[in-house]
DNA sequence: AATGAATGAGCTTTCATTCAT
DNA sequence: AATGAATGAAAGCTCATTCAT
């Protein structure tokens, strides 16, 4: 992360009205750019749009965040960041392991519904090869707390006898992932093929409870082979 | 696609050197299109950089496609018709219900674990809020189509009591689609994030068997409640 | 003219179907032609748009005018060439001098009026400063003849004494065209700056009066100094 | 002019050099683009030509005008408003009411022979129908400033008992501007027509005085009707 | 005599970025 | 620390025209 981390830490510091304003502005700049990333992809947001929506000026991209990529990449992380809400707020390990499961799986299920555009901008990385992303340790962090809580649920459902224990846990973390990623990263096309609106309450139920049944199966110990 | 249609039927009539050239440069076009659509996103994607790979020039596109935006609709259907194999060639009514849905599970995984190209694009026509898919109604038959076949599968196999017969047949394709499409659209990230190479022979292998068995599970009507 | 000549000519010696469809198509597009060029001028007509008004090809417009530029030329040899209706028609030189000048004036006045297209192609003609007309003797012919009836029409007044004689026809010819011409052809930006709708039926019947009255008045051999 | 206006007032306001510059550029944009405008009307004129007999770029250009077609309802503009001296540097109320009405014809005439580019210009905003003019309140007002005048001449005349009192004052205006300005839009074909140069001194000389007498005539209460 | 297919050249416009204080 | 003015480079697209039969 660029020069922000300086600054950053500067306004911690000293709470000075002009460090706090520039504080402000970054928060500002990044809202907009997130939105505009996330419905135009890197190459289709216009740095003049994200200006003008912004309440600074397109030169203050370059100051703060030297030029395009690097909002971009700004932005990313900052998504990135957010997730860290999902499991911290949630004491999941205050929970017997199936209950853990489902909760866990509910949480990501219900992240990835309210958060559409974090998932367009997970889906526009990928399109560029996560070629953003190699630096930003931070991300990493964030989600290998992520493993490591899934990893618990699992080992402790596994001594109580009610998970099966030949899973990886990554392995089930990109089932749950994916099936909740997909709605929504892929919720125009799917929804255009078939007349669907996946945005509707009722599927979104149905769909929540497939998964978790799905997983709730997938784990049981009776049926390991 | 576009007005072409009389030109490619004509085309596909008389057999002139020159009706086969044209037809040729098309989809030479399209090809290097489909490539860089893929790879850049369609605000991405250059027109001249396209033009450069193709044997033709970037007035052809112009002429054939009406413009960037008229050949990445183009692109975008060829894909979607490319999948007509996956389920045409292989006849999956002929195999008994769990047989043929075990098949139908590796043929999507297998389809979409070979055909980046695909997924990409695809994600970027999310991205583009599927937008340019609308009027295609040839996208829907296809799918269309996917569905009926499973619809068949599930029925055949509640019938002879090796299903459970309370799940919707779109749902089991969403299910199925996500996981084999998240696999390939977030490699990038997923595998940045977790220092794992999806490609890995071992890890494709541990992922179908991962995702067969959810479905199976999921469908074992023992655990129907 | 370019080779159209020998068309016409051909034409009218042999009646053959072809060489009458061939006429047909020539006309049709001479039709076509002149209204896209009225309406958008010489740079901004478009040969694409014109072809494809056309029962024709765009090909046709080549094969008949060579080109943009030749078919322009057509469009205004044959629109000054309309005009000849004008005085041919109606028996000037039957009537008494100022009757005869009245109604000169009149069918000028209404000429112009119901020809806006005619009044847009001079004034795209003397945009590019009338350089496609150096060629054109046909149009000096069919003028000619109107300052001849003109001038013999003064010359009988000035004998009768109801006209001074010590003005050019030429110079008169200007003063009754600026008016008429002008009226139609500026009666766009005009119009905008007064407000004022200069096709209203009301103000034609008033300006036919005032144009009438002043040249009338300017020729009055009393006021004659 | 766009929305530049905020631009041009602050340079207005502060002096400094770069304000002065960028007042200078546009001011010789403007120059150029007339010329341009004038000869080739709107489809003809080239950004490119523009811009290179320009001691700016053609991204400037866009930069001060939005473009091609905001450099030419600025250049039309400008045109307009340069009129505003015509009546202005003149005191035309102080003369008597038939010295006034011949030096305002006059004053026309001269303004419309010495500034074909205007005439030109106006041409062109007639074949497209008048449609950049339509948002600039600028060109209406400094003609009803004409407007004005020229009422209050011919009011002064009437109660004075030199002139008619039944004629309207925009029509006079109009019959004034149509001949003063033909002579010029039209000296391309009306002199290819009739082989004469409307530039000679001596034509001009003699139109001026056509065109007074005229109008002297027309107005003379005498003749009233 | 007639024409569908193809195209080079050049057009207007956009974009992320840097200059200069 | 902050910013308004300026811009080079390249993008997408259009146009009149010719090729090839």
């Amino acid at each position: 992360m660029i020069k922000k981390t300086t600054k950053k830490k500067a306004a911690a510091a000293d709470d000075t009205p002009t460090a706090r304003d520039a504080e402000r502005s970054m928060r500002n700049i990044l809202e907009v750019a997130t939105e505009e990333f996330a419905i135009n992809g890197l190459s289709g947001a216009r740095v003049d749009q994200i200006a003008e929506r912004t309440r600074t000026s397109k030169r203050m991209i370059y100051y703060y965040f030297n030029g395009k990529e690097g909002l971009y990449q700004a932005v990313l992380e900052k998504s990135y960041m957010d997730i860290r809400s999902l499991e911290e707020r949630s004491r999941l390990l205050d929970l017997e392991p199936r209950a853990a499961m489902r909760k866990l799986i509910e949480l990501t299920f219900d992240y990835d519904e309210t958060h559409p555009q974090f998932i367009s901008l997970v889906s526009v990385e990928n399109i560029h090869h996560g070629r953003h992303m190699t630096n930003l340790q931070s991300i990493k962090d964030v989600n290998a707390s992520i493993i490591r809580t899934l990893t618990t649920i699992l080992e402790r459902g596994r001594k109580e006898g009610v998970f099966r224990g030949d899973l990886d846990p990554v392995d089930v973390h990109l089932l749950i992932s994916a099936f909740c990623f997909f709605r929504v990263s892929n919720r125009h096309t799917f929804g255009a093929i078939f007349d669907r609106d996946l945005s509707d309450p009722k599927l979104r139920k149905r769909h929540k409870k497939m998964i978790t049944d799905a997983i709730e199966r997938l784990l049981d110990p009776r049926a390991e082979k």
